[in-house]
DNA sequence: ATAATGAAGGTCAATGATGGTCAAAAATCA
DNA sequence: TGATTTTTGACCATCATTGACCTTCATTAT
């Protein structure tokens, strides 16, 4: 569907094998040609589609025999995560990252899509209405941080 | 019926394929380039009539390979219900009515009990963090039509 | 051991490709 | 006519692509 562009492609392509796989090391160069990119593409997609706020880990290595290695992280300490996650809220939030974190709430299982859908109904701007943005952000951050910590004790 | 202006007939066009598609992605500038008219008006057609009150969700994406989708929702009866509902919410509503509310929902099977354990933590004064009694009402009633409003759809 | 070389990966800023906003002008309606 | 809706376009924000230049690491030559 939203698979136009090439950055796209490569994420689905790295996804893909991440479900299977837990962790992979690739040559940049090589995904690049595979793809038909600059090599400086694959940092592109790195950056902004495995970030350790969506639960990736990448380290690298230069040099000869270099290599990126991308890690799927897995919450086995959920407490832990949570607080990671509560501190990635802050005490601010825009609407997409909002919307970011109740995904990763979705794939850590500690939410249903449905029960997803209908906190990011509530937590629109449309639905606030509360004209100054900072303070809607604010209201909205309070209000994640409240939901996590209730995930809790369930 | 059949608009005589172009932003009708963009609509029709798009509502023809939504009637057997229930989703598309459009690229904005060729729909423009397929009506002559200049993109901005497919974002005017989109603002007026492909409201979420109108049962879509408009989602998009700029920049190389950017799209616009529209979605449309799954409509679901109740309506009478959840008319009434929201005007019982009216425009500020106290906790302890909020989640006389929330019971209503469960008891009418529109919300399961831990879907509304979920969203009644989030309402909670503690939660909101709004100093003023009378603005955290307004916003707690702002959210709780949102999602009533959300539940005419799934 | 050290220096030179080659083989990775990293950064960043410019450019291109979309979609978004807003307000004025034009058309239409009551 | 006055109000409302539609049409346009200038300007903006965001995401993607590319390439020049930089840093790091391993291997080879001296």
């Amino acid at each position: 569907m939203a698979g136009q562009n090439i950055s796209d492609i490569i994420e689905a392509y790295l996804k893909q094998i991440l479900a299977a796989e837990q962790q992979i090391e690739i040559n940049r160069s090589e995904v690049a040609a595979q793809f038909n990119c600059v090599p400086s593409q694959i940092n592109y997609v790195i950056k902004t589609r495995f970030t350790t706020q969506q639960g990736y880990l990448v380290e690298s290595k230069r040099g000869g025999g270099g290599y990126i290695r991308i890690e799927k992280m897995q919450f086995c300490d959920q407490d832990h995560y949570l607080d990671r996650l509560i501190k990635a809220i802050g005490t601010q939030i825009t609407l997409s990252r909002t919307l970011m974190a109740l995904q990763q709430l979705i794939e850590t299982e500690l939410l249903s899509e449905r029960e997803a859908r209908l906190l990011a109904t509530m937590l629109t701007d449309e639905a606030l209405q509360i004209n100054d943005q900072r303070v809607a952000e604010t209201v909205r951050a309070n209000m994640l941080v409240a939901l996590v910590d209730g995930l809790r004790y369930r």
